[in-house]
DNA sequence: TCTATATAGTTGTAAATTGCAACTAATTAA
DNA sequence: TTAATTAGTTGCAATTTACAACTATATAGA
């Protein structure tokens, strides 16, 4: 059984490092295109992976050190043209992670790349992370998903400024606020950040909380 | 090459019929499940096939005579457990379409059923279909995509019953109207609904125009 | 021809939400 | 003590949405 089909996934991990997005690259280790930057990715293992989520866990693991950071199906790419090795899948992810723990639990094996800055990359890559910036940016207009590139606790001051910068634009202090507070994902702290000035308050996500999502209304 | 991986793509084919949403679900004419109800699938062809939207919109013209429905990516199911031939991969799509079309391109292999009201199905073809459900009716509230369970001209009051079927809710009236009058997407054909009371004006959608989405703001 | 009825489509306004700007609060540095 | 800077709140105008009543246009039947 089987039909020859190459069977893939490839994760876009991105994080916020001196306020741009960024996309973590690794060198291939073999051919094709062996020694350049691209995404970690693999082949999925039939015997071993449970499903290509877990796949993408292991080889988002192996390649990048990273633990268990927010994981998302992105989209399936798919077709003859994309892999100089034949027709092939790809199922893509998105995860997102702090630069903090990205910094200590890389091997230093990764490169940050910024999003809007990308060389030509191998495969359809450059199409799937372009696919997946837009993916972040339109979820993070209706859900709490930019908390994820925070490392366990911030600031509410921090945390706007991730909306802005995931965004690209800038955000209403008072409204970003009352929305927050509506949503009521967040829960204060003990501490408080310290520093040169007022001190903030802290927060962290609800624990057993899924991915809130705003209300619609068509 | 390749990894002893089936692969496949399976397709929720959506119609309202009844005022109701319904799925269309044809018998299997091989092991496993032979005979059973089940969404239209198929094996991707390597050959043939340009990538997984091709091999999905060949699957459902050659298994319900449709030609060219609004048809989308929606997820992808995959794991050892999900089929007994061993690990495998569906890549799965739903389609929208109106019953005239569907009645008139179908040869009567299919069978609809309601999707609030499924008997169990094989492989993990029920959680697809909830899976389905949900895209669609999340969707709804913020895109044009119910337009594409109408025929190629309807009313308004169609068109809100149509949403209002999918979501399960009612809507208001001016408030309806207020917002696809401002999306801009439909245009007025000369044509009148005549019927048994006022007539009603006829409208399409837009040509060269994407699925629209709603305005979100966070 | 007149009237009742049903559906199409619009309008007015109250209620809720959002956007904007100014305000108060708490800290450090000088 | 005061200036500066960031944290956090408040008040209100502007906009959007929800709700209900209104007008418009057809058919059917008396």
């Amino acid at each position: 059984m089987g039909q020859g089909i190459i069977t893939t996934v490839d994760v876009v991990l991105f994080t916020l490092k001196e306020g741009r997005l960024q996309v973590v690259l690794v060198r291939r280790e073999r051919d094709p295109y062996k020694g350049q930057l691209a995404l970690p990715g693999g082949y999925i293992h039939a015997d071993g992976d449970i499903d290509s989520q877990s796949a993408a866990r292991r080889v988002l693991g192996d390649k990048t050190g990273l633990v268990s950071p927010y994981l998302e199906q992105l989209f399936t790419f798919s077709g003859g043209a994309r892999d100089p090795r034949g027709w092939s899948v790809s199922i893509t992810y998105y995860a997102l992670v702090s630069i903090d723990v990205l910094m200590s639990q890389d091997k230093a094996r990764s490169t940050l790349l910024r999003v809007d800055d990308l060389p030509q990359l191998p495969f359809d890559h450059n199409r799937i992370i372009d696919f997946a910036v837009d993916r972040l940016r339109s979820k993070s207009t209706y859900s709490a998903l930019p908390c994820h590139l925070l490392p366990e606790v911030f600031t509410l001051t921090e945390l706007q400024q991730t909306y802005e910068r995931v965004l690209g634009y800038k955000l209403d202090k008072s409204a970003f606020r009352r929305k927050i507070n509506d949503l009521d994902f967040l829960e204060a702290v003990d501490e408080i950040r310290t520093g040169v000035h007022r001190p903030a308050r802290l927060y962290r996500i609800k624990p057993a909380r899924n991915l809130v999502l705003f209300d619609r209304t068509i």
